[in-house]
DNA sequence: CCTTGTCGTGCAACCGGTTACATGAAACCG
DNA sequence: CGGTTTCATGTAACCGGTTGCACGACAAGG
């Protein structure tokens, strides 16, 4: 029962292959499958058929290198671990098969040296890139895009097609809820110093901080991860705010476990918001987020991509994609009268390694 | 201050016009780069100040071509939402940049139809395929290693290279883990059907059990989704189970969230152990879980597949990571008394659309 | 001084497609 | 019925590299 894989000897067929046993030009070959039009129907089905039996598949790279178009695209992202760009990889995958484009991925890491070093890599290869949340210098961009085409995403960058994912109403709007229930102070985990939408979303929350009367405290992170949410927690209680809304769902989550080993429970000693639309959903608690539908981003920016490649004069296009604030179940009224503190439980995990 | 893209309208330097530049012929320019043993150093250098000059890159597609090795791999995953194929990706990339390969990222979506027509499609630009657990039938990933090497992750097949994560010895140590607190029986929550990885668990499980007379119930899922194990609650509560083993920590997060939404919490009233080591450290509360190091099986599939390609004789290999049982904070010993139940309490979340 | 071997480079074919142009046959038209 | 279109197909050049083979120069050996 344990089949050998045979390494076929006979390498695959090529268009001469199908040529010949038609009885036909290479040329007319070719056409049968990129110009069908050119071609009498009879002479079209003729050599379909002969290619079907033989198994021909038109090589890819051969058609790249003499029509100059690879049929490839690029999608760039800072971390393929974060839920949000999981998510805008499948939409863009699934809408560049559909017009018969194989998606290069690359993670970054979010480091601009890699982030060039990678476009440079790929540049031969594909006919464009999508590139979110770039961390490069505009300067940089500029000089990419001047010689592929390049869809930016959460990034703002006059003359570049760009999709943007709004996240300014919601923030505001979940500042608002928090005055609502009754805060007047609040902290902002930022994201990325260099992200767009980190910006966008810290000014949104100042801005609606100032209208409804909470005092907004900042705290800096150099990523958006599970750790870095852990770490800014003392500086939070000591802070003395009673709600916390955070960059994305990570930090979010982070925020969550550093709180509970200070003994601090969610949403009656601390409210927490987050953003993204993934993990939210996929964790417990069910944690008040902003929610982003991150696979139509994805989807959209191959479009636009598409359309920029064939000149449709849709170069500086600016695609605005608005968001949800989903209020679940880590926001409530600050506790009346204040916290109670406790001593914080440290627990390490334990380890049994196996083999 | 808004820097038009300046599309580059001078294409981009070939061999021909470094030839034509270094007064050498493009021969000589192609061994400049790829075979420089076999010119003189000063010839070489000669070429090479020349190329750097006019910015030339050798065209990856046309060298493709001629060469018949395509210089990139492929990586196929049925969710790359799902954390732990995105850490697999990462490992994978980097292997790969080191020995100057791009990777094609591919999503299944869990659906071998479209796995199939994903590797057809890929086939013909890369030199080997990763296959993350395949879903598709032996017969047919033997017809497509007869064409492009393949290498397999959580899939056992004789034969072909193939990385497996035994975990195993980590599930028999968690029913053990969960007998030592005194549970006499518990629930495996299973993944998708076809994974090699399901079957090897439940067989753990159910061995472990009966040696450490712990009952084992099974439930099926045919997807290792948040929601799937929500929806599977309903079913573990009734079974009167008192601990539950997940195929993954996606679907222990969903059984949580069920939980609580049935008034139960963790690990007062339910024990919970997942799978993956991601998402675990990224959530809170600190899931017991089984983890595996991904990265390094992408790295480790990426080394098998350049000895396989180099025909190191490395065809048949099957390479076996271990795993590690991390105990957090959702595994305790049963409530002696039993369960204390509450009316199930559905928080459906409110929704506020900005814009 | 002629032979033989080694080394550095050029020539030209080839990889597998696409496409501008040429060609020949059939259809149309006055 | 000759001349002009139109249509279907073939011819050959081209995309940008790689590589087997040929060739000339120069050094070593007899």
């Amino acid at each position: 029962m344990e089949e050998k894989i045979v390494r076929s000897v006979d390498r695959a067929p090529t268009i001469s292959d199908v040529a010949q046993q038609a009885k036909v030009s290479r040329a007319t070959v070719s056409r049968a499958f990129g110009q069908p039009q050119l071609l009498s129907r009879e002479m079209v089905a003729h050599v379909r058929a002969i290619a079907e039996r033989l198994g021909y598949v038109p090589n890819h790279t051969a058609r790249a290198l003499s029509t100059g178009k690879a049929g490839n695209l690029a999608l760039l992202v800072p971390d393929i671990t974060n839920p949000f760009f999981a998510s805008l990889m499948r939409g863009v995958q699934g809408r560049a098969l559909g017009i018969q484009y194989a998606t290069f991925l690359a993670d970054s890491d979010e480091d601009p040296a890699l982030e060039d070093v990678l476009i440079a890599k790929l540049a031969a290869q594909v006919d464009g890139f999508i590139l979110a949340s770039p961390r490069l210098p505009k300067k940089t961009l500029l000089q990419h895009a001047g010689r592929r085409v390049c869809v930016l995403i959460n990034r703002d960058i006059p003359n570049f097609a760009r999709i943007l994912v709004d996240g300014a109403k919601s923030y505001e709007e979940a500042v608002e809820h928090l005055a609502r229930l009754g805060h007047r102070t609040a902290a902002y985990v930022s994201g990325p110093r260099l992200s767009w939408s980190n910006g966008q979303r810290l000014r949104a929350v100042l801005a609606a901080g100032m209208r409804h009367g909470v005092k907004i405290v900042q705290f800096a992170t150099d990523r958006p991860t599970f750790e870095a949410g852990e770490a800014c927690v003392a500086g939070l209680i000591e802070s003395g705010t009673t709600a916390v809304l955070a960059y994305d769902d990570l930090l979010a989550q982070g925020i969550m476990a550093g709180l509970a080993r200070h003994g601090l429970s969610v949403p009656e000693d601390f409210s927490v918001v987050g953003c993204d639309g993934v993990l939210a959903t996929r964790t417990y608690p069910p944690l008040t987020s902003v929610a982003i539908d991150c696979q139509s981003a994805g989807e959209q920016a191959v479009e636009l991509l598409v359309d920029v490649m064939r000149g449709k004069s849709a170069s500086g296009r600016r695609i605005v994609l608005s968001s949800d604030l989903v209020i679940r179940a880590t926001t409530a009224r600050p506790r009346p009268g204040g916290r109670t503190y406790q001593a914080p439980a440290p627990a390490s995990p334990t380890r049994t390694k196996s083999e």
